[in-house]
DNA sequence: GTCTATAAAGTGATAGAC
DNA sequence: GTCTATCACTTTATAGAC
C-alpha cells in the first residue's frame, strides 16, 4: 500500500467505518471489519489512531461537523409558506427513502455519543447545529415570503427538527410513506399559520 | 441458588438484561454481564436460553407486548381539549425526564431490532402498538371533550408519536427542558385545532 | 438443575522484521 | 510506514462433575 499522509489515512478510516456502521451497526464496526473496508493492514489502524475510541471520538466529531445543513439546502422559496415548509420536509423525507441507511447511522452514532461520557457534548452541540440550521432556513423564508414569525425562530427550529426525527424512527420502523405524508401534511399546515404576512421593507419606497 | 421454573428463569434473565441496557447499553449487555446481574452462573443462561440471539428475541418481544400502553394511561380528561393535549404531553415527557435511560433504552432496542433481520416485524409491530394506544386515547378524549376530529384518527396518533419521538430524542442530547415545553406549547395548540365541538348524542334527549 | 472449568473464536493493541 | 505474527483479554457456548 502505497504511504498516506497521517491526516489522509485518518480520513480513509474514518470514512471506511462509517460505511461498515451503514452495513452492520456500530457493534460491527470492529477495528478488522474497517481496515477490510479500508484495505488496509490493522497495525495500519494503529499506526493511524493510537486507539479505537480516538477514531470513534474524531469519526463522531467529522460527523458533527459536516452532516448538518446538507440536508435542508435545496428548498424552494418561491412557493407559498405553506407549500414552502410541505416542500422542505418532502425533501428531508425523499433523501431519508433514498439512503434509510444514512439516518439510521446519524440515529446510532448519536447513541453511541450519549452512551459516551466524553462525547455527550458532541451529542448536544449536534442538535445545536440542526436547530441552527432550520433557523438559517426560517429567516431566509422571513425574506422571500415576506413574513415576520409569531414565534421565536429557535422554537420553530426546534419543532421542525422534532418533527423530522420523528417521522424518520416512525418510517424506519414501519417503512409506511403514505402515513408518513399524512403528518407531513399536517405540519406544514400547523407550521404555516406561524407565518404572519409582513410588508418587505426594502420595497417600501416603490409603492 | 434456589431451582427455579424454566419461565421463571428466563423472565429473571431478561429482565436483568434490561437493567444491564439501561445501566450500560445493549453492547454492554454481554451474558456474563446479564448472569452477574441476575445473580445466577454463566451456565444458568445457557441452560434457560440456548443462544444469546434467542434470549434477545424473547426480550424484544416481551418489550413489544408490555411498553406500549403504560405512557399514556393518567391522562386528565376534564380540562379542555388543549389543555388535554398539553398535559398528556407534559405526562409523557416528565416520565422520560424521571427516567431517562428507559427511553434510551426503547430507542437501542429498536435499533436493535432493526438491525436484526428476523426482528424487523417486532419493530414495525413496537409503532403499530404506540399508534394503537394514542387511537385509544383519541377516542376517549373525543366522548370526554365531545368533539369530533377533523382526520382520521389514525393520522393524528402517528403525528403525535412522531412528536413525542422527536421531543424525547432532542432532549435525551441536550436535556432543554424549557425548549421540549414551548415545543409542546406549539404541538398542543395545532393539535386542538384538530377537535371539532360535536354534541354529545347521549346527552341529546336531556336539554 | 446448578456449578466450575474450559474450549473456540473474536477483540483491541503491540512487537519487530523489512 | 507498512507488514506479519502474536499477546492479552473477552466473548459465547459447552463439557462434565455433583
Amino acid at each position: 500500500m502505497a504511504r498516506m499522509s497521517s491526516v489522509d489515512r485518518r480520513r480513509e478510516l474514518v470514512q471506511a467505518t462509517l460505511r461498515v456502521i451503514a452495513e452492520k451497526g456500530v457493534g460491527g464496526a470492529t477495528t478488522r471489519a474497517i481496515v477490510a473496508e479500508a484495505k488496509m493492514s490493522l497495525a495500519s489502524f494503529h499506526y493511524a489512531f493510537t486507539s479505537r475510541d480516538e477514531m470513534m471520538r474524531e469519526l463522531i466529531a467529522f460527523v458533527v461537523e459536516n452532516e448538518s445543513n446538507a440536508v435542508f439546502a435545496e428548498i424552494d422559496f418561491t412557493a407559498d409558506i405553506r407549500e414552502t415548509f410541505r416542500g422542505g420536509l418532502q425533501g428531508y423525507f425523499d433523501a431519508v427513502v433514498a439512503d434509510p441507511g444514512h439516518e439510521q447511522v446519524m440515529f446510532e452514532l448519536m447513541q453511541y455519543a450519549l452512551r459516551t461520557p466524553e462525547l455527550n457534548d458532541l451529542a448536544r452541540e449536534q442538535y445545536a447545529r440542526y436547530h441552527a440550521a432550520v433557523i438559517s432556513m426560517l429567516e431566509a423564508a422571513e425574506i422571500h415570503a415576506e413574513v415576520r414569525w409569531a414565534l421565536p425562530l429557535p422554537e420553530i427550529a426546534r419543532t421542525i427538527v422534532t418533527i423530522t426525527d420523528g417521522l424518520t424512527l416512525a418510517w424506519l420502523a414501519d417503512r409506511d410513506t403514505e402515513a408518513s405524508a399524512k403528518v407531513m401534511d399536517f405540519a406544514a399546515d400547523s407550521l404555516a399559520r406561524l407565518a404572519i404576512p409582513a410588508p418587505d421593507r426594502t420595497k417600501e419606497h416603490v409603492s
